[in-house]
DNA sequence: TGCTATACCTAAGAATCTTACATATAATTG
DNA sequence: CAATTATATGTAAGATTCTTAGGTATAGCA
């Protein structure tokens, strides 16, 4: 497992590109999704995944729709176009960083 | 200028990968290697570096020896034994939590 | 003389998690 | 069929780890 520490920053992130990637989710089915990906390396809690699904859809990144499936009830987010720039942003901000920290943990590859 | 929310968590694995590569710093020096090294993408700021030096340092992660360069004084650290073990740890970690990263970022790799 | 760089440090507050709850339906297992 | 686990959403208190904003002092430069 991952350490949690290292997540910090990065969840948002997370959970755009997979918005990016598969259209329309659910949180649970974005916490197992993650799960899956990346072998139970990085695990979402979800005292961290819904307030920030609820804090991007305040800021028009994200939209809502509900359904029910049986008598349970799901919330399924998808992008907004505001949205999709924002992944692009954070994964390139991503990348930038992962490059900036190699020129110091791999000095000599630089 | 690397967004600084995701250097958190990452600011102790810095720290000790200059002092395997440099031997013995002072903390003024570490910030200024750091903005050198990442072409000023990364900055430290005090308030973030001090607490962490004295953390490992109460830690037995560092050693500290104080010089003095005219009548200013400077406080060298050095890596322990203990030390580096921490940094090879919390690299390692990092190369981990970039792969795993990675897999979500970038599922076509994957 | 005043500004910038060097050099150390602390403390209040902000951001962003974790942990621990609370609630409820559906499926599986002993 | 009762109990446990999985599915599904959510909140709130507390912890961690920064940023921001200060404080102190010497050295160099314009």
């Amino acid at each position: 497992m991952v350490n949690s520490k290292l997540l910090r920053g990065n969840l948002e992130t997370i959970v755009l590109k997979l918005l990016e990637d598969h259209m329309e989710m659910y949180g649970y089915e974005i916490t197992q999704k993650v799960k899956d990906l990346t072998l139970n390396e990085i695990q979402l809690t979800e005292g961290a995944l819904y307030p920030i699904l609820h804090k991007l859809e305040g800021e028009g990144i994200l939209t809502t729709r509900i359904a029910n499936i049986g008598n349970r009830k799901r919330k399924y987010y998808k992008l907004t176009p505001e949205g999709n720039d924002r992944v692009t942003q954070k994964v390139d901000e991503f990348e930038v960083f992962v490059q900036s920290m190699h020129l110091i943990l791999n000095p000599k590859l630089g």
